[in-house]
DNA sequence: ACTTCAACCTGTGGGC
DNA sequence: TGCCCACAGGTTGAAG
């Protein structure tokens, strides 16, 4: 579910509610997905909520931190009105509920000390917002890989906080084909692909998220985003391309869905192999 | 070192 | 109704 702009539309949201708070207990029905002793954080006071990649990151005031990853189907609810059979994990506060609901559990939550925190978010790639996403960085590593663009994309170590919606839609936006080899991109794809990364994030965010057609994805209020209300291409297959009226389709990459326009985003104009 | 792909779970929706 | 299949915002570890 939550990619970039859904985490840090939650994260935005936490870190205004739960501020200065303080843990007063913490119910697990799901032993896996909160495997540390909750002990070692009651009575701990909440002093910021970060992001990382697609990680929340809950600064308390112990010199511990909880790591959060939603995955495809965690939600971070602040007070809903009734908990129901997905709800895995509530951390009760002095005043309000944190509750973590998750359909598929492959979402958890981690008690790490600075150091485990250090050594578990080393591995990402830039952030896009940061200096770091450059067309330089981008230049160096695509020359790298065969794999196809969106592959790349997609790979956390590489670009830290694209997933599998926001990959499509800014191929979209780049008019890039999905399936070209990274390696084979023009200087100029680069520079258009990074933009297009740029504008499709800044548009989730501003849209609090995109709460595709399972509805997976709320933001904490318990309301939906509407990213969905403006995609271009994902799960448009049999639609028509807004462009140029031609019919998009979907093919698997890598396991994911993915949904192109095969006139806009073509490349059999050229040959790589 | 690279790439691919099943596995982790629990659904929902469509075709027959 | 029921059964079977495809599909779902992610990551990992094993195998090639
Ligand atoms: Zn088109």
């Amino acid at each position: 579910m939550p990619e970039l702009p859904e985490v840090e539309t939650i994260r935005k949201y936490l870190n205004k509610t739960i501020l200065r708070k303080r843990i007063v207990n913490i119910k697990v029905f799901s032993k896996k997905q909160f495997p540390n002793n909750s002990e070692e954080i009651v009575g701990a006071k909440i002093l910021s909520v970060k992001r990382r990649a697609k990680n929340l990151i809950i600064e308390l005031s112990n010199e511990k931190t909880l790591l959060i990853h939603l995955k495809l189907s965690g939600q971070l609810l602040w007070r809903p009105k009734t908990l129901n059979k997905t709800t895995r994990i509530v951390i009760v506060f002095d005043k309000g509920e944190l509750v973590f609901n998750d359909l598929r559990k492959f979402g958890w939550i981690k008690i790490l000390n600075l150091d485990q925190l250090d050594l578990e978010l080393k591995k990402f790639g830039p952030e896009p917002f940061s200096k770091d996403f450059s067309i330089k960085y981008l230049q160096k590593v695509f020359k790298k890989s065969i794999r196809p663009v969106k592959t790349i994309l997609l790979d956390q170590e590489k670009i830290a906080g694209i997933g599998n919606i926001y990959a499509n839609e800014a191929l979209s936006e780049a008019e890039i084909s999905p399936q070209k080899p990274v390696k084979a991109l023009t200087i100029e794809e680069i520079k258009k692909l990074r933009k297009a990364i740029l504008l499709v994030l800044r548009q989730g965010i501003k849209y609090n998220g995109a709460s595709a057609a399972d509805k997976l994805y709320l933001k904490p209020d318990s309301s939906n985003g509407s990213y969905q209300q403006h995609f271009r291409i994902y799960q448009k297959n049999g639609e028509k391309c807004k462009k140029c009226n031609t019919i998009i389709e979907r093919i698997n990459l890598g396991g994911r869905g993915t949904f192109f326009c095969p006139k806009c985003q073509n490349m059999s104009r050229f040959r790589y192999i």
